[in-house]
RNA sequence: GCCGUGGUGGUGGAAUUGGUAUACACGAGAGACUUAAAAUCUCUUGAGGGCAACUUCAUGUGGGUUCGAGUCCCACCCACGGCACCA
């Protein structure tokens, strides 16, 4: 009999489905593990061979866990909307529903013939009214406590996709999906404040030891806190400055604020720099004598795209506003005061205090500008020559003089809050999240707008002088009196009214094209865009921007867990015993995107009590990618792409499966090899032969003969042992390596027990789940003598997984290294309980030791219990 | 530029606490079986020297610590990933 993957694969595909021994139960007898894999697209391309690779290893894992007496959830989904599917829907011109479906229908088809865990039961798809439902819901209550916001700032445009942009959506300034470059551009968005939530997403980093630590260092620098000082700078106009500091300061017109980590070198600032977009260009405009200069340059950094103004990194331009001086509020000393592209409006409060003598961009501006650099940290070499930016002993600074950088920074804080010029203060790099898209293909928002309620909350804002500011810091207070009957976020955005009948369903539209004016094509559906207000009843428009892609899969993880639910996201019951999970595996460019996207609505649902744990994964594990053989990424552009239908088909999952666990460490790059898989198939072919070197059992008399042996069980017990420990810490590809040692050795030996191929079949099942079952079936049939049609009750993954006899993994010899003056001489094979003396005395009595030893006084001699004897001459 | 990860045979890679470097697999070479090929099986396979026992060298480079370093320390080079005028 050939091992047939062909007959087998499919058999036992079957057999799984009917005694539907992957449905998830909620036996909370048992306890529970939830492994999840980042659910995909399914693009209309399919799948090719590297897209399974982290399914697998869930599997494997997952198996295992089951085995071991778990109860597991291994779910499977689609996050169906978003830009991919719409391009690609408007490519083949089709509808994006129907794309969706048929690309769905393929990529289960592809993956129902890998053989995996998966309960199709509690399938999800984000595009589903009863889903997205839910993703509206979640929405909603953040709007409800002024965490969505109306804004009409520039953002991210991509031209190309013809939708505004987060920043967590741009590949160096250009379009993650298109390559395109991105543009600034106004609009109105609907945005969500995660930074608000930045200080506990960073801070609870430290919650998830089971983290790769690259990924949280990605989400840290990604955060980007820095702390420092808020200082104002007073700004006067050149004429009055002349008089010199005329009487009671008065005419003080404005000041400019700026962010600074370094409020040590307060006394080093000799100019400043505001960003081309900041609001004191225009305040300033009478003031500044040469305004038309400064507006031209203004306003041509503000038609650059920022990859432009990233590449003209090489030259720093500027231009100073004249007629207007700074004053350094530590010395009163007057400095000019600029404006140049390389401050960003974004970050800080977009002005510099510029100290050119320790920022390497402020040296390089003052130099080009003839500005005077001032050494206020002692640097070693000349400040005018080369700037020095570390931290150092404070000079030419006053009251600073002679403090390390860091007192120096707390005595300058403590001098500036007590003088009231400024305050301690903290700055992040993550922006809040641009939420809406003018495309067709997503969730729409559960808003409406309403003139009349918009009028009756502006009346009540202004009748109540509720201090919105303040209520937003209680974000949850819903005091009906002080709220008029609206929501903060109704008082927030007056106009806007939450729509509670949800789900808020995408209609059905002829044209789904983007329309590039700002509006996704919903708005030309007149039907849909006439509402009643859900407030007043009286008329209203809905909101037509859509959600972006990110926005299911930031809780997908959740219903999961009760997917039928039409009361609740999920029931609070399911979600206590399930959440939250326990492994998450998927790909690392997820690290700053859906992973933060996701833990910040998690600490949202915590905040409102929907969900008990504040981090949704326990374990994160990244998937590194399969290369095509050529070492290049597959893609269809290089026509080098592999299709695992193909390989299932000419080689069988299993061996599929063995051979992406084998062919490198998990996380890391390899390229794919046909070869290797062939190997891999190989090794399966061995492991199906030896069924026939166990001793048939019909006849008694022979299997005494086959007397259980040592060598073979000391090293299955040693496998089995090894096996565990590396799929708990995926490292599948010594698992698989320490089984091919293990067949190797059986197919050598004389004889094999049946007890001891069971074992060896228990282990390797998680990996090669047919070929398993099937030998399974074969050697058990045999034993208990039962027909095979009550297979059903037999199933391999009801059987315990194997414990390993520390026993047996004793060896009874070793080889004793000896090495005389660290170089290896001789190994010796001793009995493993070999005392030291012992040891030391075969050591030197070796023939090849003498050689190196004789005519030489031995100094000393060290052992390692079980392992050497070092000799030193 | 900053942060992170890594660098071991012809290739993918293994090596627990500092203790036999190159496990396992691929590829290559030789042989067996066969009319032949495929498949399968057996042997060889880091480089150099030697008939052999054996021996010298080798884990990106240069130093160091140690009886002993792929592993620890210092300096540097290279590759990949992330961030990038973030004050």
């Amino acid at each position: 009999m050939k091992y047939n993957h062909k007959e087998i694969e499919p058999k036992w595909r079957k057999n799984w489905d009917e005694s539907e021994i992957y449905r998830t139960g909620e036996g909370k007898d048992k306890p529970k593990y939830y492994i999840l894999d980042m659910f995909p697209y399914p693009s209309g391309a399919g799948l090719h061979v590297g897209h399974p690779k982290g399914y697998i290893a869930t599997d494997v894992y997952g198996r295992m866990r089951m085995m071991q007496g778990y109860n597991v959830l291994h779910p499977m989904g689609w996050d169906a909307f978003g830009l991919p599917a719409e391009n690609f829907a408007l490519a083949n011109k089709v509808h994006p529903r129907i794309a969706t479906e048929k690309n769905i229908a393929t990529f289960k088809k592809q993956l129902a013939q890998l053989g995996f865990t998966y309960d199709w039961e509690r399938e999800i798809n984000t595009t589903d009214p009863e889903f997205y439902k839910w993703t509206q819901w979640i929405f909603l209550e953040m709007f409800k406590r002024g965490l969505a916001y109306e804004s009409r700032e520039p953002i991210n445009w991509c031209p190309s996709c013809k939708t505004g942009l987060a920043n967590e959506d741009l590949e160096n300034g250009r379009c993650e999906r298109c390559g395109s470059l991105v543009e600034k551009k106004p609009m109105r968005q609907w945005v969500l404040k995660i930074t608000a939530y930045a200080d506990r997403m960073l801070n609870d980093l430290d919650k998830l030891p089971d983290w790769e630590e690259s990924i949280k260092v990605m989400q840290k620098n990604w955060i980007g806190k820095s702390e420092g000082a808020n200082v104002k700078f007073e700004v006067r106009s050149e004429k009055l400055s002349a008089r010199g500091g005329s009487a009671s300061g008065g005419e003080v017109k404005s000041a400019i604020e700026v962010f600074t980590t370094r409020p040590d070198t307060l006394f080093g600032a000799t100019y400043m720099v505001i960003a081309p977009e900041h609001e004191l260009v225009e305040q300033l405009k009478d003031k500044i004598t040469n305004y038309k200069e400064v507006k031209e340059y203004a306003e041509a950094a503000k038609n650059k795209s920022e990859v432009e103004r990233a590449e003209l990194n090489k030259e720093k331009t500027g231009v100073e506003l004249k007629g207007v001086k700074a004053i350094n509020p530590v010395n009163n000393e007057e400095i000019p005061v600029f404006v140049a592209d390389y401050v960003l409006i974004a970050y800080g409060t977009g002005a510099i205090m510029a100290v050119p003598g320790h920022d390497e961009r402020d040296f390089e501006f003052a130099k080009k500008y003839n500005l005077p650099v001032r050494e206020v940290v002692k640097a070693e070499k000349k400040i005018d020559a080369e700037c020095f930016s570390g931290d150092g002993v404070s000079v030419n600074s006053d009251f600073l003089d002679g403090l390390e950088t860091a007192e120096a920074k707390k005595k300058m804080i403590l001098w500036l809050e007590e003088k009231g010029i400024g305050k301690k203060s903290v700055s992040y790099k993550i922006k809040d999240w641009v939420f809406s898209r003018q495309r067709y293909w997503g969730e729409p928002f559960p808003l409406a707008y309403c003139e009349n309620c918009k009028k009756l909350a502006e009346e009540h804002i202004a009748a109540s002088e509720i201090d919105l500011k303040k209520v937003r810091s209680f974000a949850d207070a819903q005091d009906d009196k002080e709220m008029g009957g609206f929501t903060l976020g109704e008082l927030l955005n007056p106009g806007w009214i939450g729509n509670e009948e949800l789900p808020v369903t995408l209609p059905e539209v002829e044209h789904y094209e983007p329309t590039g004016t700002g509006e996704s094509p919903l708005a030309n559906i007149n039907e849909w865009v006439n509402t009643i207000c859900p407030k007043c009843g009286g008329a209203a428009k809905r909101e037509t921007n859509t959600m972006p892609q990110w926005a299911g899969s930031s809780w997908y993880y959740l219903r999961f867990e009760d997917p039928k639910n039409d009361l609740a996201l999920v029931d609070k019951e399911k979600e206590k015993y399930w959440s939250p999970v326990d492994f998450y595996v998927g790909g690392a460019e997820h690290a700053t995107r859906h992973l933060i996207y996701a833990r910040f609505w998690h600490k949202f649902l915590f905040d409102i009590g929907a969900v008990s744990y504040d981090e949704p994964f326990t374990r994160l594990q990244h998937v590194g990618l399969i290369l095509a053989e050529d070492g290049r990424k597959m893609s269809k552009r290089w026509n080098n792409v592999i299709n695992p239908d193909e390989i299932v088909e000419k080689y069988g999952a299993d061996a599929m499966r063995v051979y992406e666990m084998f062919m490198g460490p998990f996380s890391q790059a390899v390229a794919w090899n046909t070869n290797g898989l062939i190997g891999a198939r190989k090794f399966l072919e061995r492991v199906y032969k030896l069924k026939s070197q166990i001793p048939n059992p019909k006849s008694q008399t022979n299997s005494k003969i086959q007397n259980p042996n040592f060598k073979i069980d000391n090293l299955l017990h040693k496998t089995i042992k090894k096996v565990g420990e590396d799929i708990e810490s995926f490292k599948f590809n010594t698992a698989i390596s320490q089984m091919m040692i293990l067949v190797n050795e059986m197919t050598a030996a004389s004889g094999l027990s049946k007890e001891q191929y069971e074992a060896l079949l228990k282990i390797l099942a998680p990996f090669a789940p047919h070929l398993c079952e099937e030998l399974w079936e074969e050697v058990r049939s045999e034993k208990l003598e039962v027909r095979s049609d009550k297979y059903k009750n037999l199933s391999i993954f009801k059987e315990e997984w194997p414990a390993y006899d520390p026993e047996l993994i004793k060896d009874e010899m070793i080889d004793l290294v000896i090495q005389v003056n660290g170089k290896v001489r001789d190994t010796i094979s001793v009995d493993a309980g070999i005392s030291e003396e012992e040891a030391k005395k075969i050591a030197l009595e070796s023939e090849n030791v003498k050689k190196w030893t004789q005519n030489k006084e031995v100094k000393k001699i060290v052992y390692v219990k079980g392992k050497l004897v070092s000799i030193v001459v």
